[in-house]
DNA sequence: AGTTGGCACTCTGAGGACCGGAGTGCCAGG
DNA sequence: CCTGGCACTCCGGTCCTCAGAGTGCCAACT
């Protein structure tokens, strides 16, 4: 059905039309190309292109344009990834390693993702779920005022303040710290909840209900509501494709703001430590079935700390940005094992 | 040379020009308000205002619309803060009061500034400049790292992870502790490098290396590059008055992208505690120049922890921006204060 | 079979002419 | 100082035309 000259072809369209944004017809593609046939012929491979869905008309004589589906295809089987150059990747380094923590890693990626792949960026931070508590600070801000502050191995912190009802005295604290200290380190998140079971029944009866009411805390912000949090930029790029999105770029600006959304897009990978691409339609994201969604998951090499991704239009060049995700994920994912 | 009618008919065609976007006519204007004289007489004091460069035309016969001139009188003489509704306060209300820390505060007004006023809102975490330090925590991660905690009186919590040329033990962290607790507690910022001036001649020999390094990281986090940050919300809103920027909105954006932009809107303003217009032109960014910014400072009564704001085309309903922003801030500096 | 040149056909998009309408500026009279 | 009247301007929509690009199909060629 689809010999090697139709898929040829097809790569030949994607291709121009990816950089001309121009719909392409068999004269010029059977020019600018070595095809090796005449555009006659290549109008029949486009006839039978069009015929299986991969490609379209806007209109009667206009050129042919991919469809979702002929991108899937370009993606899965035409195109290879290409390789970052050299100063690329130097930029990567250099950049990526000028960062003081885990926030500053995270802003930084999200910024050299945008202008690598001249799309909007996304960076998960790493998950709560699935870090482990390296450590719990408590510290005694008040007489009846704690704040919890838990740092993870994967370098995020998180903190809490908490409102007692009585009022604690120093060696309180101290004990508090004791307990959780002992009982929390090194736990992972998911294995919290078991770890904390028998505390009630366990602790000096004196600081019971303060130590329920720390428990609880708890495992409400690391557990139950554990916060993922994530950082954009580049939103502007989307403003270079502006043709794109016909129906304006509202609904994707507006996807866009919702954490949910970019979760949802980060969180659907099956295979964490393979690039996922999502093309149009393919988006189970209202606003975004116009836009393509390059993913890939990060973290050393034993487990994965969090997703990163671009989006732009299902126009991009798939193969530098899965070359740009993939390379940037890696140093990210390097950067955080060795913290 | 502008009486009263005069500058009655250019708030006649703000109103109207900011709620169709359309310029607007002499008949109709004379219609819809009710001036009490002719659309000729109308006709007359446009001349004199055009003169003035208060309005100006698109083209010869079309509406007048007003320059930034024009808005700059309306909001100096001719408008009066709208005060929100009823409902709109019990919603600023209940949805500010869920807010369980600092991070969520700021999130929280962000997005409910974006709402209120259906444009972009900018809101800065209090900074670090008008901080004083609440408490110093210390954590011992590893035998030669550590992690620096500090807690501000804002609510704001900033680490900081340092690695040390030396091996500590659990007595020396906790020798560090007691050192920069005690001297750093209450501490205002500013007068941070002061409280530590002496200490490397204070301290025990024997930890002097590493309390060195410590109080550069101090020094250098807090002081010397005080790290501010800020959150935005409602970016899809410019789509809304695409219209109004006709070199597309790219620029805008790109601007919004920036921090350092950003902190300079916010950063502005002279006195604190009234709200501030920059109107077109007026503003110093240069990507914003086809927008207006409306901010104001938010604390509590004694002072300002930061600035929050909003930024729309120039045709903005500044009454009801102004109202909002001004709102938010109370409720953002109340609630903080109370924290 | 597959490839090719030829040809008639279609559709877009740019350019130009046309015209109604909205709006203006000015003037003379109240 | 206000007002109605009037001539004038210019935009923006509509309609038309036309060149160009591109297609689909067919018959001929390899």
């Amino acid at each position: 059905m689809l010999d090697d000259r139709k898929l040829e072809v097809l790569r030949a369209i994607v291709d121009d039309f990816v950089s001309t944004n121009e719909p392409v017809g068999s004269k010029t593609l059977a020019e600018r190309h070595s095809l090796g046939v005449s555009p006659a012929t290549v109008r029949n491979d486009m006839a039978a292109l069009e015929d299986e869905g991969f490609i379209t008309h806007p209109h009667t004589s206009a050129g042919r344009i991919p469809t979702d589906k002929g991108y899937r295809l370009f993606v899965d089987r035409l195109s290879s990834v290409k390789p970052l150059s050299g100063a690329e990747r130097r930029a990567i380094q250099s950049f990526l390693e000028g960062a003081v923590d885990l926030d500053d890693v995270v802003r930084r990626s999200v910024r050299l993702l945008a202008q690598l792949t001249r799309q909007v960026a996304v960076v998960q931070y790493p998950s709560l779920s699935r870090s482990a508590v390296r450590h719990l600070e408590i510290v005694h801000l008040a007489p009846n005022r704690l704040l919890l502050v838990t740092i993870m191995d994967t370098g995020r912190v998180e903190q809490r303040v908490l409102e007692l009802p009585a009022v604690l005295s120093e060696d309180d604290v101290a004990q508090l710290r004791q307990i959780f200290g002992s009982r929390l380190s090194s736990v992972r998140l998911v294995d919290v909840p078991a770890a904390l079971a028998d505390l009630p029944d366990a602790a000096p009866a004196a600081i019971q209900p303060v130590l329920t009411s720390v428990m609880t805390v708890v495992l409400e912000t690391l557990v139950d509501q554990p916060e993922e949090r994530i950082a954009l930029a580049g939103t502007a790029n989307l403003t270079r494709s502006v043709l794109d999105f016909p129906n304006t770029l509202r609904p994707v600006l507006e996807a866009l703001e919702e954490q949910v959304v970019l979760l949802k897009l980060i969180g659907e990978v099956n295979d964490p430590t393979t690039v996922h691409v999502k093309i149009g339609e393919e988006n189970t994201v209202e606003g975004l079935r116009s836009t393509s969604v390059v993913t890939v998951g990060y973290g050393p090499e034993a487990g994965t700390y969090g997703g990163l991704g671009v989006v732009g239009p299902t126009r991009m060049d798939y193969a530098a940005s899965i070359g740009s995700v993939r390379a940037v994920a890696r140093y990210v994912g390097d950067l955080l094992a060795g913290a």
